[in-house]
DNA sequence: CTATGATCATCC
DNA sequence: GGATGATCATAG
């Protein structure tokens, strides 16, 4: 109890010492235009970033590099990172078929009870984070990464309704699994496009997290055959094409 | 401690 | 292999 007062507590005053919003998206999309094709694992270094500390891995990494590229320091502010819109990196890799495919989930923010039980979907850190993003993908080679070259950086708006829709009904489930059964109940069985998992450290009682599945992100990327439910029109737009 | 950045490790 | 739960580096 003292504790989550202090986390809190904490949590307000991060947000009120929150920097103001800096680089708009359309900004951000043209610099990270020219990040596309480039390696990131050869870039860490020259950001100070760490990739491998006593033989383990910092596995935010390539987000890391990517934010200080775009001039933003390390932060763990519960809000989009410049303000109105959100950036993520996500792996993607090369399925034995050829088809590119996001490798992993993504996780998109973390939440605990009273955030469950208090926020409706409209305003919850789960929208907030969604509704408007960058997302920057990058090639997973395999454990060592001995490069990652970036593939591409589109914008992502959550403007479909019908996706929407699916989101808010995933985000309404989790709430009442929660509040009928309790929160050991989240697992990441429940939801279609975006699920609840345990995250944090601690032997004991950690958090949970939401995460973007994969046919959520390879959505946002306008990947297709990577088991997104709807049929996957050709999209040119965000033209991911794997270089070498 | 909890949050950020995420991926790793294990189980099915 | 893919999905689920556990974990790593860092910062306030």
């Amino acid at each position: 109890m003292i504790a989550a007062d202090l986390g809190a507590a904490v949590g307000e005053q991060l947000a009120f010492t929150a920097p103001a919003p800096t680089l708009t998206r359309p900004d951000a999309l043209r610099r990270l235009a020219g990040l596309v094709g480039r390696d990131l694992r050869a870039l860490a270094p020259l950001y100070g970033v760490t990739f491998e500390r006593d033989g383990q891995r910092n596995k935010g990494w390539a987000g890391q590099v990517v934010e200080r590229f775009l001039g933003l320091p390390p932060d763990a502010f519960q809000r989009p990172d410049f303000g109105d819109w959100e950036l993520k990196v996500v792996p993607i890799h090369e399925r034995a078929d050829g088809v590119l495919v996001p490798r992993e989930t993504m996780a998109i923010t973390m939440f605990n009870e009273d955030d469950l039980e208090r926020l409706a979907f409209d305003e919850s850190h789960l929208l907030e984070k969604l509704r408007r993003q960058v997302v920057v993908a990058r090639i997973f080679l395999g454990p060592e990464e001995p490069r990652s070259l970036v593939l591409a950086c589109v914008p992502f708006d959550l403007d479909d309704p019908a996706l929407l829709t699916e989101i808010a009904a995933d985000y309404e489930e989790i709430r009442w699994v929660a509040r009928t059964s309790g929160l050991p109940a989240l697992t990441g069985r429940i939801g279609r496009w975006v699920q609840p998992r345990p995250k944090g450290e601690g032997h004991g009682r950690g958090g949970h997290g939401f995460y973007a599945k994969k046919a959520l992100i390879a959505r946002m990327l306008g990947l297709s055959g990577a088991g997104t439910p709807e049929d996957d029109p050709p999209d040119a737009a965000s033209g991911l094409v794997l270089g070498r």
